[in-house]
DNA sequence: CAATCGTATCACTCACTGCTTATATAAGCG
DNA sequence: CGCTTATATAAGCAGTGAGTGATACGATTG
């Protein structure tokens, strides 16, 4: 599963900022979630599964409890997807202005066809 | 459809990528994507209009031609919601430093809302 | 005008995802 | 020990989205 299908989904989402603000265990988290969302305690459970198995958060046994964390490694891919994608919107934005300017001299520049008869 | 869901296809990554480097009319979009994902005509024209009715490409016509351009802004949105993430999670594990030193030794358990009978 | 190109839309199928209910497991407590 | 609490898993069902083939349609060309 993608990093982005993972964040796809609002729960999840919504999740990863519950646990932004520190470790939680998974009934702190199914309790907002389930209030907010409307949705079961085994749905939530199914989502922290979901964040668990694409290394979005990582769990530790306290006693009964389990408390989860993020982790940060998929989220940063996600932030390295889009910085590849500016910079190189950047980089065709350039050559284009670079480019562009000199052509504007050359060519026409308006590629308009003949007006309707 | 949220930002992420448009992002969770990989075929639609890709189509945002090609657009990075300039306009590209939809057959030149078609070319690649369906030479790479081995995917139909229609199919990658079903995700060019995902990718114009969320804002994330615009069309403008060239004669036969469909010129496809990136539209920046809900880019920008996950980039947002990225950075809040980020900076809320530095703000959680500064003060979690800050008071976490003392708090070893008081060990407060996490917040505990009033249980609902 | 007919033929054709480039692209979009339609109608449909299929796989998957997320939800629910029911149940399992494991820790803590009387 | 058996009851309760915290959480996970299992099985089944419904909605959704992505794919396909067929087709429509506007622009172009002979």
């Amino acid at each position: 599963m993608h990093a982005f299908d993972v964040l796809g989904d609002p729960v999840r989402r919504r999740i990863l900022e519950l646990l932004a603000d520190g470790e939680r265990s998974a009934g702190e988290v199914g309790a907002v979630v389930q209030e907010e969302f409307g949705i079961s305690q085994p749905a939530v459970s199914q989502h922290l599964r979901v964040l668990r198995d694409n290394g979005f958060a990582r769990v530790r046994a306290d006693g009964v409890r389990r408390l989860y964390a993020v982790e940060t490694e998929p989220l940063q891919e996600v932030n390295r997807w889009l910085e590849r994608f500016w910079s190189q919107r950047l980089d065709a934005l350039g050559t284009e202005l670079a480019r562009g300017k000199r052509a504007d001299r050359l060519r026409t520049p308006a590629p308009q066809h003949e007006g309707a008869p």
